[in-house]
DNA sequence: CTTATACTCCAAAACGTTTTGGAAGTCAAT
DNA sequence: ATTGACTTCCAAAACGTTTTGGAGTATAAG
């Protein structure tokens, strides 16, 4: 069905080894052999076998990626927008992108990771949402297996990675709230063990402390990085005695949920109560009021992360192994309320 | 550094054959040595090579799905719901999912399906965005390659499909509106040759024409599946001399953006102004107000897709090879207004 | 004329599986 | 004792590449 080399090689009368080395771009053959091949080829549709290719050369020209998901209806912006850029950079590099779903620190996604780690399905792996401590991380740094991270793990070994800054960032909002009068500010997270909620749970805390202002548990309440979440969280909240007058959502998604829940209960947004976001994610500009966020450019750093793994698969030196990546503040009608 | 088939059966001192076939299940091989050779194998943490098996057995366990970036910064909810749908169902049959990003029509995409289809990369493919006439389909369809599409185009072949009926449903958006007292109902479309835009298209037409409205030019805008694009769009409607008193969308996020600019411009949607969107993407429920959407279950409709592919790869005869799915009605206060 | 130096080419050996076509042994029936 | 039917195993041949280690010709240098 499909044609092979040798089928361009008896076609020429040459060996399968100068077709190879043909289309290989190797200097032991002579320019008009090579054109001959390269026309040959190209004219009888040949496309060299990935499986023998690979078997042969002992890598995959592929990178792996695992989407987590918590839910089985998973569904977040945040991730095709990630998977977009780290396709992209890929398939920029001749490379293919192979991805699977699991649930964190499930037995499936341990799984997965023998299939592919050691059946030498793809030579290096794409990590995000990591953990405090990241099994993950241990096991590939163990096997010495090329893998990139968005954030760092606690766990002291050397990899490389890219971050965005989620401390520093997550106390600019605080700030920002409260240079417009707020005192009250309401924290909706994500569970303890994730490093962005950790992150930014403990910026959070830096802007207060900052500010003297006291931290109120009542006030920090977990979500789970959905809109229900949010939307739950909020309900909690607005339902206090004394309820804040600004909440500060771990994330865009979260404070979708938080915005639906505050118009429900009569708050106007952006007037009796701030509400702020984090991610950029697609659309934040489009809610009602338009997000405060802190947008990040996540194809840019999907791109970065890839880019960053195929140099190490490629044994290139990597310059800087940790790469900073800066957002924006976007400040938009859901704190400054509808003055513009 | 991986461990190999021949060291397995080195240690037990029998053949490579015999360790292939008692882990592959075949009955020419005792119990006593099967038991032998599947412990050893896991406690050596054997994990068969890939391409290896793949060359041998000519077919990749994998199958493929190309995200429609249409823009650089693509990202989109609908996608990584759909995307894990995929690797949910292709992990559950031990297969992989692989995944690349292009835009439609583009060469880029093309290289990919060459790349991938002859170099047997993938055992089968699986398309969405349909367009009317579908160079992939046709490529498919003309290398007997396995497929399964979401909407069919209109080439003449015969390939297995899921489908929602886009045009029934519209139309019920639109009754609904009407039922509401909406007379002057907008449509914020998108590119014509795409599939879901001339059934819901359609859709729209037979709701007016059942209804006795008539077909108004000045209130059909072609959107682009982006917030962006409905933003646009509904500036441009409610600009008009006698803007629309109800605004349908070709998909959610079109919607969103319409809520954006209804808002901007002071509209009350739910009152003065009626929204609708299609898909029921992530967070529908909770834009403001709440959207009313057609939802449809994309994880679902996604893991059924996959399993008609293997079941296809595998040869298995596939029963019904259109598949009806049946999205529902989400009836909410962007058209029912803060009634509740 | 011999020796060196390029320049082109190629046969054969891998890579790690699965599958084919038996071989060897055991047991029961003739 | 031979035959036939099972059961259990295995050697060797594939699968389609890339890479190794030369071999063969010219051309240039000694």
């Amino acid at each position: 069905m499909t044609v092979t080399i040798r089928e361009v090689a008896q076609k020429l009368n040459i060996s399968i080894t100068t077709v190879s080395r043909a289309l290989d771009g190797y200097d032991d053959v002579s320019d008009e052999t090579r054109r001959l091949v390269v026309d040959t080829a190209q004219q009888m549709g040949y496309v060299p076998n990935r499986a023998a290719r690979q078997l042969r050369r002992q890598r995959a020209d592929t990178i792996g990626y695992i989407l987590p998901t918590e839910t089985p209806r998973f569904s977040n912006p945040f991730f095709a927008e990630f998977v977009a850029g780290l396709g992209d950079e890929a398939a920029a590099n001749n490379y293919d992108l192979l991805v699977s779903t699991a649930p964190p620190k499930s037995a499936a996604e341990q799984e997965i990771y023998a299939r592919w780690v050691h059946g030498r399905k793809v030579d290096g792996m794409v990590l995000n949402r990591l953990r405090q401590r990241d099994w993950r991380v241990q096991y590939l740094a163990q096997n010495v297996f090329p893998l990139v991270t968005l954030q760092r793990s606690l766990d002291p070994l050397e990899y490389p990675s890219v971050e965005v800054d989620g401390r520093r960032w997550f106390r600019a909002l605080v700030e920002h709230l409260y240079s417009l009068g707020r005192r009250r500010i309401a924290y909706v997270g994500a569970a303890a063990d994730l490093v962005i909620q950790t992150e930014r749970f403990q910026g959070y805390q830096d802007g207060l402390a900052a500010l003297g202002l006291a931290l109120d548990a009542a006030l920090v309440v977990e979500g789970d990085l959905t809109p229900e979440g949010g939307y739950r969280a909020a309900q909690a909240l607005l339902n206090r005695p004394v309820p804040p007058d600004a909440v500060a959502c771990v994330d865009d998604i979260t404070a979708m949920g938080v915005l639906h829940a505050a118009h429900e209960m009569g708050c106007v947004v952006g007037k009796n109560l701030a509400v702020t976001g984090f991610d950029g994610v697609i659309g934040f500009e489009h809610t009602h009021p338009p997000l405060t966020t802190v947008n990040q450019p996540v194809y840019q750093i999907a791109r970065q992360m890839a880019q960053m793994l195929l140099a190490q698969i490629a044994g290139r030196p990597l310059e800087p192994r940790q790469v900073q990546i800066e957002p924006v503040l976007e400040l938009n009608a859901s704190t400054l309320g509808a003055q513009k």
